[in-house]
DNA sequence: TTGTATGCGTTATCAG
DNA sequence: CTGATAACGCATACAA
C-alpha cells in the first residue's frame, strides 16, 4: 500500500512521467486536454508528490530549522509560532529541536540540521552566542542563512536581531527612582548573555541614579523554591532593599507571592519589576510592572529577514528592537516616602 | 561550495562509493585498514550524509510529524518538548506545525505531512477528533501510526490516550461541596471536545451533589477582557454563585483578580478551581486549586506508544490517564457557612 | 573484502 | 506539445 508515484499516474493517464511532472508543477507547454486528463488521474489516485525525492533533485529541502534551548520557556513559543506560520505560508516545513543548554549538544544539533539540508536556520535565545556554536555553524552551516533571535555571531551568513535589554533595564531603575524607591536589587535566574546585559543595564542605572550605591545583583536558579529562598535571603541580608528587578516575569510573580506571605506590602514597602511583559504580569496581584522587550516583534523581524535573504533581497545583518516599560501596580506608589 | 558526497570521499580514499557507504553505516565486511582510511577522509572533508537521499533510497524519512492547534497554549508545550526529546534520541526529526482550529486547514496540514513522508504523527489536543481530520487521515496517512494526545479516532492506524477530564471535574464539584460551597458554576473558554467532557463532568457532579440544582455552565472566549466580562456577568445575573470551575488555569487566575478588584473574597465568599495545574496555579494569590489532568504523563504515554508501534511491539489502542485534584488556597475554607 | 550496477521518485535537458 | 534519458546522493544485491 505504498504511495502512488508519477509513473503510475503517467500510465493511468496514458502519458509520460515528464508530462505528469509538468502538470504537477504547473509548467507551460501542456495541451489543455492532456492536462485535464492528468489532473483527473492525480485526483483519483490521491497522488501527493514525494517531497523527499523533490528535495533530492531540486537540491532544496524546503525546510528551515529552528533551534531553541527549551521550548517550555514560554516567552519564546510566541516567536516559534509566528516563524512557523510565516514559513508555512511559503511552503516551508519547520524542523524544531530543543537543544538544551549544553554547547556540545548544540553543535550536534547543528550538524543534524545540516544532514537534513535545511535551507535556513533560526536560533532562538541569546545563549546561542558561543564559540562552539560559532564553530559548528562555520563547519556545518556555512552557506545557508542563519538568524539568531536575541543574539548575534559575527559570521558572513549569520544575521541577528537583538533586544534592547541593557537600555531597558536601565530605564527600570529610572522608574524605581521616580517612584521613590532607593535601594534596588537585580535578580537573574541563570547566567546567560541576555541576563548579563540586563545586569549591566541595572548597574548602569544604579551608578547613574544612586552614585554612592554598590549595585546589588544575584543569581537565583530557575526553580520556584530557589527563587523563594533567594528572595528571603535577599531581605534578610539586605533589609534596606526596597525594590527588585527580575530577569523574568515568573520570578517576579513568585517574589510578589513570597513577600505577600511575609506580610510585606507591594508596592508600598517594596517595588517589583519583571521582564517580558507576559500574561503573568496581568494576572499578578498586584499586577506586575514589566519590561516588554518585544520578543514577538523580534521574532517577526527575524522571520522577515530570513525570508528576505532567501529571496535574494539585501538584509541588515544586525539590528535591535527597542523595549518598552509597561507600568502596573507593583511599582505604583507615590514618590513621597 | 556544495556539500561533499560519498563519491568525493571515495575518490579521496581511493575506494568505491559503496565502501564508503559501508563504513558510514558500520556494515561488516570492510578491512580494518580501509575502514580507517575512509574514516579519516570522512573526518577531513567534514562529510555529513544527506538525509534526503538516504530517505529516498531507504523509504524512510526518519521524521515524525507533530500537529498542534496553537503551540502558544502553554499546557501543550511540555508534551511537545518531551516527545521531541524522545524521538530525537532515536534519530528522528520532528516536523512541527500549528494548524489553527479550522478543520479544513488541518486536513491540508495532514496532507503536507504525507508529502514529507513522515513515519508517524502526533496530534495534540482533543480538537483533532473531527470527521474532516478522520477523512484526511484515512486519505493521506492511512498506513503510518497516528496518535492523538487527549483524543481518539476510530481507525486502524490511530491510537489515543485521553485525559480523565469528566471524572476529574466531577471530583471538583465534590470538593466544592465538601468545602461548603453550594452554588457552583462552570466556565469554558471555547467549545472543544475536551471542554465538553469537562462540562459533562461538572453536570454529573452537580446533579449528584445538588440534585435540585440546574447546572450553570457558560462559554466565555479566551481573551482576558472576555473572561473578566463573563465573570462580572456571572455574579450579576446569578448572585448566589459561590464557586466556579474554569476549563483552564489562566481563566481562573483572571477570575481571582477580577473578584479581588470587586472586593469579593476568595476563598471566603467564592471558591475557584482551575484546570491543568500549571505554574500559574502556584503563583496566584490566593494560590489556585487546580485539577491536574496529567497532560505531561499523557504525552509521555503517547510518545512511548508511538515508539512501541514503530518498533513493531503491540500497543494499547486507547487508554486513559487519571487526573489528580491539587488543593490550594482558593478553595480552602471551613465547611461551616 | 571490494567494486559495479541499479533504483528510490522526482525534475530538467534534450530531442522529436 | 510530448517523451526518453540523465541526474540528485545514497544503499544494496550481485559480481568479482
Amino acid at each position: 500500500m505504498k504511495n502512488v508515484t508519477i509513473y503510475e499516474i503517467a500510465e493511468a493517464a496514458g502519458v509520460s512521467a515528464s508530462t505528469v511532472s509538468r502538470v504537477i508543477n504547473n509548467k507551460p507547454g501542456v495541451k489543455k486536454a492532456t492536462k485535464k486528463r492528468v489532473l483527473e488521474c492525480l485526483e483519483e489516485h490521491h497522488f501527493s508528490p514525494n517531497e523527499t525525492a523533490r528535495g533530492l533533485v531540486n537540491q532544496s529541502s524546503k525546510m528551515i530549522g529552528i533551534l531553541i534551548s527549551d521550548m517550555r520557556t514560554t516567552h519564546h513559543t510566541d516567536g516559534i509560532y509566528y516563524i512557523q506560520r510565516e514559513f508555512s505560508r511559503l511552503g516551508y516545513g519547520c524542523l524544531i529541536m530543543n537543544t538544551g543548554y549544553d554547547d556540545a549538544d548544540r553543535a550536534h544539533y547543528i550538524q543534524l540540521m545540516n544532514q537534513r539540508r535545511i535551507e535556513a536556520a533560526v536560533l532562538i535565545g541569546s545563549t546561542f552566542q558561543s564559540d562552539l556554536v560559532k564553530d559548528a555553524i562555520e563547519q556545518y552551516l556555512p552557506k545557508i542563512p542563519v538568524i539568531i533571535a536575541n543574539g548575534y555571531i559575527d559570521l558572513p551568513n549569520v544575521y541577528g536581531v537583538i533586544a534592547d535589554e541593557r537600555g531597558g533595564v536601565e530605564r527600570c531603575v529610572d522608574l524605581l527612582r521616580r517612584k521613590g524607591y532607593r535601594y534596588p536589587a537585580f535578580a537573574a535566574n541563570r547566567e546567560t548573555p541576555s541576563n548579563h546585559l540586563k545586569m549591566q543595564g541595572f548597574c548602569d542605572g544604579v551608578r547613574r541614579c544612586f552614585p554612592d550605591r554598590e549595585p546589588l545583583v544575584l543569581v537565583t536558579g530557575s526553580e520556584q523554591a530557589e527563587i523563594e529562598g533567594a528572595v528571603n535571603r535577599l531581605f534578610e541580608e539586605h533589609p534596606q532593599t526596597d525594590s527588585v528587578v527580575f530577569s523574568e516575569d515568573p520570578m517576579a510573580a513568585i517574589c510578589i507571592r513570597t513577600l505577600h506571605d511575609c506580610g510585606i506590602d507591594v508596592p508600598g514597602q517594596v517595588g517589583v519589576i519583571g521582564i517580558n511583559n507576559s500574561f503573568i504580569a496581568e494576572i499578578c496581584n498586584p499586577s506586575l510592572t514589566s519590561l516588554d522587550n518585544m520578543l514577538l516583534d523580534l521574532s517577526v523581524a527575524a522571520a522577515r529577514s530570513l525570508i528576505d535573504v532567501l529571496q535574494g533581497r539585501h538584509v541588515v545583518k544586525k539590528m535591535m528592537v527597542y523595549s518598552r516599560l509597561v507600568e502596573r501596580e507593583s511599582t505604583q506608589r507615590d514618590a513621597s516616602e
